[in-house]
DNA sequence: ATGTAC
């Protein structure tokens, strides 16, 4: 057992504050003991950094898909006081609102099967992706900022959303704080022509089908059964997002010697909540948060074009509605039970899902008695889960959990490892059909290169951060 | 993740 860290319940993990000097609070991670074992030296390290910085609440949180991450750990979580704490883009990440959105259809396996390939090549053919792809809508230069400002409503007003889409997406596709003014104009540019695209890396569209139920009444809620075919797209605010986070980290990093906070690491960068430099990072932040909830929506309405062109039918009546839309790399401002008393923190969760319990008002109606659906994607030969917010992710996590596999191999160890069209061909044998911009991505993303989403999701589900309601398996993927 | 650097 390393120094300073103990078990202190099923698959929970505590560094404790005499890890490192200054930490105001334990650091605690969500692992079972393999994990545990494996774990790098250096994310104990992140953790125990972000539990010195100014404001911290409870514990200084990490998930089971924990690794190195810039600054903060990826799978990081940290809740901050608003009065006396701070934010920070590294506490975010580049990819601002990376997240992911499962749409569902009223289609089985066996209905797709046979229209597998075409389905995909209309996919393919209508979702712009790949290194620096581009958008296929004409944007003005104007129109960028309601992009930013409103969010979803802007898709819903160009006709790219169905009008109770905004329901099933987490704030409803648009943060009211955006401010487009303090967006770059390098950002905008940047962003303007990718509107409209999957990326590559990680980012990817997939054809699944529901291969297990775990719990039949959240199944049934969030209107999942055995052997539907869903929709799984993971992207984010591209190019713009990573220009916005570029931009505040340098401009935090004169804040932070401004306030004079003591940083563990130069590249946790940060300012108080309640300064000026704190909410213009906020409010920008929430501006690229807004971008890729439009770039998922558009994504959504190629999806649903697709599934028309191919299934002559309308996807009103293939009823492809979403069922959720989650964010995993974003500060939000909520209400946190600490010391028995409600109390306004900034929560940043960096690869990690949101996941309220049941009850909480920002879960819509319908879902309200199960809870906050999760959605957890793996790698693209093994599985996708649907989850569901519990009330020990409130009291232990600020209703948070994993937001993914995490990775086992870096890119560059995958790519020496692996050959695309090996990776392919091995993928097909399964009955699963990958196509993407490019080989090397194929590579990059093998099912090795990840680690066992099984296992992430069962200590989420064990632990009782999130619990389980239905596996999904991939039939087609679209990488960029 | 990302016009894989300013």
């Amino acid at each position: 057992m390393k120094a300073n860290v103990k078990k202190i319940a099923e698959k929970t993990y505590q560094l404790s504050t005499d890890y490192k000097s200054d930490m105001k609070v334990p650091g605690n991670i969500y692992l079972d003991d393999i994990l545990f074992k494996n774990l790098e030296e250096d994310v104990f390290e992140q953790i125990a950094n972000v539990a010195c910085l100014p404001g911290i609440q409870k514990y200084s949180l990490a998930m089971p898909d924990c690794h190195y991450g810039y600054g903060f750990c990826i799978g990081g979580v940290a809740a901050f006081d608003e009065k006396t704490g701070v934010i920070s883009p590294g506490g975010v990440g580049f990819d601002i609102n990376c997240g992911v959105r499962l749409l569902k259809t009223n289609l089985t396996k066996k209905d797709v099967d046979s229209n597998l390939k075409g389905l995909l090549q209309e996919i393919f053919k209508n979702v712009p992706s790949g290194l620096g792809s581009k958008g296929k809508i004409k944007i003005t230069k104007n129109e960028i900022d309601n992009v930013l400002e409103e969010g979803v409503d802007w898709a819903s007003s160009e006709g790219y959303a169905w009008k109770n889409d905004y329901r099933h997406i987490e704030e409803h596709g648009k943060m009211k704080n955006a401010d487009a003014s303090l967006v770059s104009d390098n950002a905008k540019k940047r962003g303007l022509p990718q509107l409209g695209s999957l990326g590559s890396g990680n980012h990817f569209l997939e054809v699944q089908y529901v291969d297990e139920i775990f719990d039949e009444n959240a199944a049934k809620a969030y209107g999942v059964e055995k052997d539907q075919v869903v929709l799984m797209i993971h992207t984010g605010s591209r190019g713009l997002g990573h220009q916005i986070c570029a931009d505040y980290l340098r401009y935090m990093e004169s804040a932070s010697k401004k306030y004079n906070i003591k940083l563990p690491d130069r590249q946790l960068a940060c300012a108080p909540i309640s300064s000026e430099e704190g909410m213009r990072y906020f409010n920008a932040m929430s501006a690229g948060a807004n971008y890729a909830w439009v770039n998922r929506q558009l994504v959504t309405n190629w999806i649903r074009e697709s599934f028309e062109q191919v299934f002559k039918m309308s996807a009103e009546d293939l009823e492809m509605d979403i069922i959720y839309d989650v964010a995993h790399n974003i500060a939000k401002k909520e209400q946190h039970i600490i010391d028995g008393k409600m109390k306004n923190v900034i929560v940043h969760r960096k690869g990690a899902t949101r996941a309220f319990g049941p009850g909480h008002d920002e879960i819509p109606s319908e879902y309200v008695k199960i809870g906050q659906p999760v959605i957890i994607p793996g790698d693209m030969g093994t599985a996708s889960y649907l989850m569901h917010g519990t009330e020990k992710a409130m009291n232990e996590t600020f209703g948070s959990t994993a937001h993914g596999a995490g990775r086992a191999l870096s890119r560059v160890q995958a790519l020496k490892l692996y050959k695309g069209n090996e990776v392919q061909e091995k993928l097909q044998k399964k009955g699963i059909l990958v196509l993407a911009d490019s080989k090397g991505v194929i590579a990059e993303e093998c099912p090795e290169a990840y680690k066992d989403i099984e296992t992430v999701a069962n200590v989420c589900n064990d632990s009782g951060i999130s619990l389980k309601v239905a596996k999904m398996r991939p039939m087609g993927v679209v990488k960029g």
